[in-house]
DNA sequence: CGTGCCGTTGACGATATTCAAGTGCAGTGG
DNA sequence: CCACTGCACTTGAATATCGTCAACGGCACG
């Protein structure tokens, strides 16, 4: 369930715990639902079993900024040591399978110090790639930003998996690219198929290929080091 | 040193401790000077005790995205819990008092659970600013987004000083909004000027006085729960 | 066989950038 | 005391990027 990265930091007692705390409060969602919504309690932690989901805020007029997405293994803070209401909502995207862990179930699992470690690592990795994509919003043009926004999914839903071809599934639809980047889904529209001319993308049929990784790398002025442990 | 919010959550005790610990630590830093530089060793956590800074991440051609203001009080993680290099970058605006904390001294103060839950909820808040700020490049327009920025820099600055007549000490430059909101300096010199045309701000000789406080949230559509514990 | 969602495209307009030049002011050194 | 320099700020004009509005096609689903 975890990924490899996170894995690593524990060992067996830990995952075994963690397995069967998690392996309690599994639930399937659909698509496109809401799973947490901005101003509900805290809830402590979730982690992705299947299926993709985002993190996003939103404004009263409708407008919405997708914070992050979320893939199978990812672990998504919900208001772990926190006293206050969650401040952005998680969606799915496509239909999901995520396990809950509550506040009073973390208040236990956190006495092993490793597990606190492991916990402590996701809140960080959060956000380490959530000042990735300030850089991205505030300093790239929409070119460059979808470039840099499609590595980074391409590069962590192939996550182990030899890319082999160079594709990967891809649920995501130009709106929620468009609520990601900070474009208009037209402008990605135009975007995506000035990507597809240079040769850098192909998306056909929900799945996304990239037939010159290190060119798209370059374009996006990509480096993975941020998605490490 | 801390600020009423985060000195809440310790006892006496603990605050001794940390004020001893930061107190042997404190050095004094010029004017827009870098403090950590992205790819530094991890260094722990720094509490800045006098003057104004800020994180930024800079891509290799200049441009660069300013990640958040640190102010008085402000606690940065410096790679408290990561293994792995600074990810990004933290320098002066103003000279600068500040204490900072090494990472063995902090295997000592995390000892104390208080201690611990306080570099959390440090790490969280910053997490939720990250995401205000991610909302703020991504939807909002130059006029609302310098709005929002002005909002959330004079509410965190007169923060306990009751805003008797309603302006705080600002040095930030013109240049610092633009790398903070990923507008050019040009943009964001007209659109002060908007603003002060429409009566919401007022800036001279490093003074920012907004009149009209209330009406400066509206355009910005600024909330301040983000900003508290 | 509609109906709705997603993707696509064109024409037009608004927003923000670029380039360029000039002002005021504090600090420096002759 | 007065050039001289550098920096922050200001403004105008031309341009590029991106958004808005509108319409249409394909495709899955009921």
């Amino acid at each position: 369930m975890l990924k490899p990265d996170f894995a690593r930091l524990l060992d067996e007692a830990d995952i075994a715990a963690l397995e069967e705390t998690a392996g309690r409060g599994v639930r399937a969602v659909g698509p496109r639902r809401d799973i947490i919504r901005e101003g509900d309690p805290p809830r402590g932690f979730a982690i992705i079993v299947e299926g993709w989901a985002c993190r996003y805020k939103a404004l009263h007029d409708g407008r919405r900024q997708i914070l992050s997405f979320l893939l199978p293994g990812d672990i998504a803070n919900m208001g772990w040591g926190s006293d206050s209401k969650a401040d952005h909502s998680i969606a799915s995207v496509t239909p999901v399978q995520i396990a809950q862990i509550g506040r009073d179930e973390i208040a236990v699992l956190v006495e092993s110090r490793r597990l606190r470690r492991l916990l402590l690592h996701s809140v960080l990795a959060e956000a380490r790639m959530q000042r990735e994509w300030l850089l991205n919003l505030g300093q790239r043009s929409a070119y460059e930003r979808i470039a840099h926004l499609l590595c980074e999914t391409f590069v962590r839903a192939s996550n182990g998996t030899v890319t082999r071809g160079g594709n990967i599934d891809f649920p995501l639809t130009q709106v929620d690219l468009a609520d990601a980047t900070g474009l208009t889904p037209v402008h990605v529209n135009r975007t995506l198929r000035a990507l597809r001319r240079n040769g850098l993308i192909e998306i056909h049929s929900r799945t996304l290929q990239v037939p010159d990784l290190p060119a798209l790398r370059a374009v996006g002025a990509f480096s993975d080091t941020y998605l490490r442990l």
